[in-house]
DNA sequence: AATTACGTTTACGTTAACGTTAACTTGGTC
DNA sequence: GACCAAGTTAACGTTAACGTAAACGTAATT
């Protein structure tokens, strides 16, 4: 049970991005550090926090509703009401994953091809 | 060999878009479509185009880069030079796209996972 | 002739997600 | 004690991707 800190760089260093960015974070309530003094402080959990919040970016998701997704976890859902509001957020969530999926695989196709026409263009001009 | 065209509002409709999208994308020199006095005629190049960029929205790309990915196939690279160029931007879009299906398929874990403690819960709640 | 539906241009407004100074504090180090 | 690196707050600036409103044209309908 190691109780490790990192520091506003720490992280910014490792997630690639600047520390504007980390504090813009917590000014929209996405983190929510402790204090020594005056300088921030980020558990292990902060920092996953953070790291879910980028993943979601690089699918496009907005910053909202990376958090909306983060928060799925957290077990405020009491009454079977809750619940079922639960899954079917799970399931149109899903939905969109998949349809992005469906995309990317289009696209990856379409670079396959693209490749493929390169390759074989240089080969011909090869031959010349 | 028709030559079908549609108008704005055939594209806005099937694309659940608004018309001032797709005029935005002509003012950023994504589209060109034809006119027939003062409107505007898209032929069905011009509406795949419009279908691919709104492909590379849903995954996050920017109009910028859907556009860029788009105009990978067509062959304006006549060089050896620009064709290994070519290839090697096709080898970078593909590594982002890999990434991304990476980060979609823990999330979608990460949903099962939700899911799955939303229905233990029920179950558990139903035999109370 | 008036209304309705669809189209047009021009231009200012808006939101998200930071970037970019500026001005200041704080803890070590030479 | 001067200096430097890393931290802080506060505030204005920026870009992308449209939204929104005004003011107008055109063709078909009533």
């Amino acid at each position: 049970m190691q109780d490790k800190t990192y520091s506003i760089s720490d992280l910014a260093a490792e997630f690639g991005v600047t520390t504007r960015t980390i504090r813009f974070y917590e000014e929209k309530g996405l983190v929510h550090p402790q204090r020594e003094g005056q300088k921030r402080l980020y558990t292990p959990a902060d920092r996953v926090r953070i790291k879910l919040i980028l993943r979601g970016k690089r699918i496009g998701m907005s910053l909202q509703e990376s958090v909306e997704v983060i928060d799925l976890y957290d077990p405020e859902h009491n009454n079977e009401e809750q619940l079922h509001s639960l899954i079917s957020t799970v399931t149109e969530k899903r939905q969109r994953l998949l349809q992005q999926k469906k995309d990317i695989d289009e696209m990856l196709a379409g670079l396959d091809e693209v490749q493929a026409l390169c390759e074989q263009s240089l080969k011909d001009s090869h031959g010349k």
